[in-house]
DNA sequence: AAACTATATCGTAATATTGCAATATAGAAA
DNA sequence: TTTCTATATTGCAATATTACGATATAGTTT
């Protein structure tokens, strides 16, 4: 017990499970905003803006970049990250899915 | 040190973190697929859907409850579960914010 | 080469999650 | 009221996550 039971789940369900847990964090949350709003890949000073020592920070990167919500260039000394765009499609086209179906079919009952 | 920092992110932040930790196990994203695909609400047998006990199932739903994606109501005897529709608009709008924002500033790098 | 800078990895402690058996709760049916 | 049925809660073991100090790696600068 305590491990995750993937392989009782499709591999769409895994996918989005996986896509989901790693934006299931406020400091990833923040990471994404933040590349965001710099509008360019960034390039060494994501460390400063979270309030996470720089090996935490580097382990928050690692997981996005694992789950292919970012991606990151190696680009001379520091490191260029950026959003991953195929990765965020997949997780806002579940949403997408969810929230057309509810329109169609308003809810009966509850 | 293990407990997640919470209080030095923004309340956006951790409430987009919440939603997203909800779904990012297999199991609860097949509870909300499943919620969708009968189209009304699941009085019952959300437990014969699923490869896992009863306890673990129970456990699910709570944390999407506790998260904002479901609702419960008493029916009768059963529990009557369906998807919670302002949960499910505040994480897809995220989402859309995001691409929306990739969409105009083509990305220059990477 | 030596020092500096940026990022990653290792090791480890604290905490959280996952899963289920056992049990509790509560309405429905007999 | 007793039994049945559906769901929740408790308790606990296995595993995963979070965080960071220490250290490694690797490019840049001097």
């Amino acid at each position: 017990m305590g491990a995750t039971k993937t392989d009782h789940f499709t591999d769409s369900q895994n996918e989005l499970a996986v896509l989901a847990k790693a934006l299931g964090h406020p400091a990833r949350i923040a990471i994404m905003e933040y590349l965001l709003k710099v509008d360019a890949c960034i390039c060494g000073d994501i460390v400063n803006e979270l309030p996470l020592s720089q090996p935490t920070v580097s382990q928050h990167l690692k997981e996005l970049k694992n789950a292919g919500l970012i991606k990151g260039n190696i680009e001379g000394n520091a490191i260029c990250y950026c959003i991953n765009e195929p990765g965020l499609e997949k997780i806002k086209g579940f949403f997408e899915h969810i929230s057309n179906h509810l329109a169609k079919k308003r809810n009966e009952c509850c």
